[in-house]
DNA sequence: TGCTGATTGTCAGTATTACTGACGATCAGC
DNA sequence: GCTGATCGTCAGTAATACTGACAATCAGCA
């Protein structure tokens, strides 16, 4: 692309960049009443799928460094909705897990995260709006194996 | 999306993070010859084409503050590729226009940028990026003109 | 068994980055 | 000519993440 344009609002950078903007945005407005954000929803959606996960784990899936995920997995115990247990199997690792009250929260914050996604979606029609997401998936995840 | 799946790699939020922090680290890269990041790649992109603009115009176009692009010129005219011009017609206003040598920096920055850009899409087929450069450029300039 | 190197969580200090609030200069509308 | 608003600027501050270090723990190996 951009090669067929001058509109600096055509670089993926650009488009990328203000979508995520967007939709961050329009996440922290509908998690607010949460008392939690974007980034406190990231890792209680990582906690709240799969096998149990140490600190580093959940980090290194959000792309966070292991020193700021310290502070963020703080505030999520103090919010009373996480807690951290030494992994038995090697007591070096946390495993961050939810509390029952942390469980509810997340079923409430997952049906306003889904609601923002919609929104910012909303220009699309449905079945292009999953094309994006699948073009996106592919895209990261190709990443990844790399 | 993200009904039908529990990854939570799966959410647009994390696949938005994860794509644009790589094109990120891919256009860094490719800029770093030429003394510059995206961001200054951003503004120098913004000044190259079209009419003469306004910091403050600039500053709108890329979503960053106007008190931080005040740095964000400071640097880029004390590398010698942009100058501030008082607007005649409105004497509040800097125009931010390019060098010569900025147009030349503009130019090798063009090409290295497309490239990281051609670098991220590649695990996709041509048809298929194009197809994602259109609906993420339906879905911003949708918000932008809401 | 004991040693070595690596990993995990943590913390203090620091760097980076962007924002807030204020200011003078300038403009548009009346 | 006033009045309110905008632009660029700057100092101060807030938010955020990173660097380097540390103790505790682990895996591999002699």
């Amino acid at each position: 692309m951009s090669r067929d344009s001058d509109d600096p609002r055509d670089l993926l950078a650009y488009l990328l960049k203000h979508a995520h903007l967007r939709l961050t945005g329009l996440v922290d407005a509908g998690l607010a009443p949460y008392d939690i954000d974007g980034k406190d929803f990231g890792v209680l959606r990582v906690v709240a799928t799969g096998e149990p996960k140490s600190q580093a784990a959940v980090a290194q899936i959000l792309a966070i460094d292991r020193t700021t995920m310290v502070a963020l997995v703080d505030a999520l115990e103090r919010k009373g909705v996480v807690t951290r247990r030494p992994d038995p199997a090697d007591r070096r690792r946390n495993v961050v897990e939810l509390t029952e009250q942390g469980r509810t929260t997340y079923d409430k914050a997952a049906e306003a995260y889904a609601a923002a996604e919609q929104e910012l979606l909303a220009p699309l029609e449905e079945a292009r709006a999953s094309d994006l997401a699948r073009l996106l998936r592919e895209l990261v995840s190709a990443e990844r194996s790399a």
